[in-house]
DNA sequence: TTCTCATGTCAACAGCCGTAGAGTTCTGGC
DNA sequence: GCCAGAACTCTACGGCTGTTGACATGAGAA
C-alpha cells in the first residue's frame, strides 16, 4: 500500500483513461472502477483526485480546443473561401484523436445524460448566443452547425455507410459547395 | 400473487413503458425494474414476457413506420418537388410522438451502446445498400440522410437553440432549398 | 368440471456500482 | 532529520442491476 516512489503521473493517466472511456461509451457506461483499471490505479485514487464521478466527467471534458470559436472564425469572409475553410477546419478537428475524443465524449453523454446535454447547450449558447459578433445571421450559423453535426454523427459516432468510410477528400468536395450555398443564401436574405 | 381477473394488457403496457424509457434515457439508463414500475407490473413479468433486457429492447424498437423507405420514396422525381416532399415527410414523422419515440430510442441507444449501433447500421444498410433501386446517387442519398440526421439531433435530441424552438414552417423553408441543391447537384454529377 | 397453461407474484442470487474512511507510504519544505 | 500532507491501497457499506426459480392464480379448452 502507500505511495509509490517517483513522480507517477497517475492523475494524468486517470484523466486520459476517463476521456477515452467517456468518448467511447458515454457517461453511464463509464465506471470509476473501469477508468481506474485502465489507468492501472486503485479506484479509491480516482475518488481521491476527483471526488465524484460527475466531477471526473467535467474534468475530462476540458476541451483542448475551442471548437465553436474556431468554426465561427473560419466562417468569416467571402462565402467560397469561408466554406472551404470551415469544412477543412472542422475535419481537421475530428480527424485528430486528441481533439475528437472530448467531442465524442461530450456528444455521446449529451445524447443520454441530461446533465451533459445541459452542459452542451449552455456551452454552445454562451458561444453563439452573444449574437453581436456573429460573422453570419444566426439562422445560417445554427443551420451550418446542425449540418456539420449530422456529418460528424454519421461518420464518427454511429458510423453510417458510406459516409463513414468515404475518403476525406471526397467528403470535403461534396460538402464545401453545400456550405457555400448556405452561406451565400444567408447573406442574400440578410441584405 | 397469481393472475388478476380480466384481460390485463400488461404485455402492451410493458412495451409502451419500455419504448418511452428507451427513448428518453437510452439503453443503459433504462432498467427492467423501472419499466416494470412504470407499467405497474412485477419485474419478473417483464422477464417472463421478453426473456432478457436485450430482447425487450429489440421488441421496443419494432418501428411503426418504415422511415428509410418513406424518405427514399419522397426523394423521387424532380428536385424541387422531391426536396419539399422529403422535408415535409421527415418532419411529419419527427413531430408525431408515436413515430418519433422509437427513433429517439434507437438513436440515443445507438450513441452509447454498440449493439444498438450495429442494429442501426445494419438496418440502414439493408435499406440503402441495395443500391439498385435508389432514386438518387448513393452519395446524394447518404449526404441528405446525414443532413436530416443532424437537424433531428439538434432539434429533438440535444435541443440546441435556435433550431430547437424554431417554427416548423421557418425551418422547413430554410431546409427545402438546401435539399433541392443537394438533389440537383447529385443529378448533375451523375449525368 | 377438470386440467393445462399463460399470467402473475415473490424472494433471492451474484455481481456490479459510487462512495466513505481508515490506514500506509512517500515527498517536499523547513 | 522531521513532519505535514499528498499519494496511494484496502475494505466495506448500501443500493442497484439482470436473471432465476418456486410458487399462486385465473382463463379457456376439453
Amino acid at each position: 500500500m502507500g505511495r509509490r516512489p517517483g513522480s507517477s503521473g497517475s492523475r494524468l493517466a486517470i484523466l486520459e483513461a476517463a476521456r477515452r472511456q467517456f468518448a467511447s461509451g458515454g457517461f453511464t457506461a463509464t465506471t470509476i472502477r473501469s477508468v481506474a483499471a485502465a489507468a492501472e490505479v486503485d479506484p479509491g485514487l480516482v475518488v481521491h483526485f476527483f471526488r465524484t464521478k460527475d466531477a471526473l466527467f467535467v474534468a475530462a471534458l476540458e476541451l483542448p480546443i475551442d471548437l465553436p470559436g474556431e468554426l465561427l472564425a473560419a466562417m468569416r469572409g467571402e462565402p467560397a473561401e469561408a466554406a472551404e475553410r470551415l469544412i477543412s477546419t472542422y475535419f481537421a478537428i475530428w480527424e485528430n484523436p486528441a481533439t475528437a475524443a472530448p467531442l465524442t465524449a461530450m456528444f455521446r453523454s449529451a445524447a443520454t445524460n441530461d446533465q451533459a446535454a445541459n452542459m452542451l447547450r449552455e456551452f454552445l449558447l454562451a458561444r453563439i448566443g452573444k449574437s453581436a459578433d456573429l460573422p453570419r445571421p444566426a439562422a445560417t450559423v445554427s443551420l451550418l452547425f446542425a449540418q456539420l453535426l449530422g456529418i460528424a454523427v454519421a461518420r464518427y459516432i454511429v458510423r453510417i455507410e458510406p459516409i463513414a468510410s468515404m475518403e476525406l477528400d471526397q467528403l470535403a468536395r461534396e460538402l464545401t459547395p453545400l456550405a457555400e450555398f448556405v452561406l451565400a443564401r444567408g447573406d442574400a436574405s440578410a441584405s
